[in-house]
DNA sequence: CCTTAACTTCACAAATTTGTGAAACTAGCG
DNA sequence: CGCTAGTTTCACAAATTTGTGAAGTTAAGG
């Protein structure tokens, strides 16, 4: 007999409990923005013990098509969150967590900032750097450029803190 | 004669370069995550004077109905980034920018990150922090509770750079 | 109290987004 | 070279989201 239950045993997890665990942080991160099968593929992998999978792996897990799987991972792929690798002697790709997921896509977030500046130093330039909405947007800008610098010396004590803590040299 | 340009020179502004910004700004936002209807009633009131506009003004300025503007107006209070207020002796709602609008927003990100951090951690409970799997989830909970730790200490120093600008009393 | 300006809610139509199956493409392997 | 496993692209159908007009509600001012 090869029930579910005799299945999870084996495997040493409770695959029901952990799909769950991956479709209600997904769910999170859509709400905070994320395009949902982005999310969903992003969070199998966090779950995934070696935190790759290759694409009919991820489409059996979640359900869903290998269309779907290619456009989550192509997204994931474009902002930097998951590598793309090839199996030697196999046709399959294999999708990987990229090293300090976490990190790094905070780190992107600069790029993001970045863009904003300018949008908004155009708009200052626009209003006038001594009417009233002129310097409210410069405060913005001034308040954007200290996150800025803010980020890199709070990466650096991120690394820092990360020592102390005692991880397996498993990166995230 | 009353032209477009003729308004503009009076107002002191290009109304027309004014919205642009704004409409580009709100874009912007928008690619982040934010409703589109609130990140031009958003944006409309960055670009403002007074930071407060009430619904007519909004809905002239960005041309949508009045129950877009409501939509808009009730996430923007929901997320605590616009409040409402009554002129006296009238019967107009406006709308303005809170105080700090962005060391605020940011500051509330707090609460999302809670709500990972509580997720992530039914997720490890799932997974067990001795399994690879588990101890990833750990680390990003780790580093979430770093980043909110952080998010505190920085916001103070944000304060302390204010003051070295020279910017007038408007609070952004 | 009644009138009416202003805001909100609701049902719906339009537009957009999402995910799929199927076809097209790529590249290992014999 | 061709075969074929695997991925990507594409057109489309389904589902969702978005914004509107209109009705409903609230409350200021007479």
């Amino acid at each position: 007999m090869t029930s579910e239950t005799e299945e999870n045993t084996r495997s040493g997890r409770d695959e029901e409990a952990v799909s769950r665990f991956v479709e209600r942080f997904a769910s999170e991160m859509t709400e905070a923005g994320m395009q949902r099968m982005a999310s969903r593929v992003f969070a199998a992998l966090l779950a995934d013990d070696d935190g790759s999978m290759t694409s009919a792996e991820l489409a059996v897990a979640l359900q869903i098509s290998p269309a779907a799987v290619s456009g989550a991972v192509s997204y994931l792929t474009q902002v930097s969150m998951v590598g793309r690798e090839r199996d030697p002697g196999s046709r399959r790709d294999r999708y990987r967590l990229i090293d300090e997921v976490w990190f790094s896509t905070f780190a992107s977030r600069d790029r993001v900032l970045t863009r904003w500046e300018n949008t908004l130093k155009e708009g200052v330039r626009i209003l006038g750097e001594d009417t009233p909405a002129g310097a409210r947007i410069a405060e913005t800008v001034a308040f954007f450029e200290f996150l800025q610098a803010e980020l890199v010396g709070m990466m650096g004590r991120w690394h820092e803190h990360r020592k102390t803590l005692d991880l397996p040299n498993r990166p995230v």
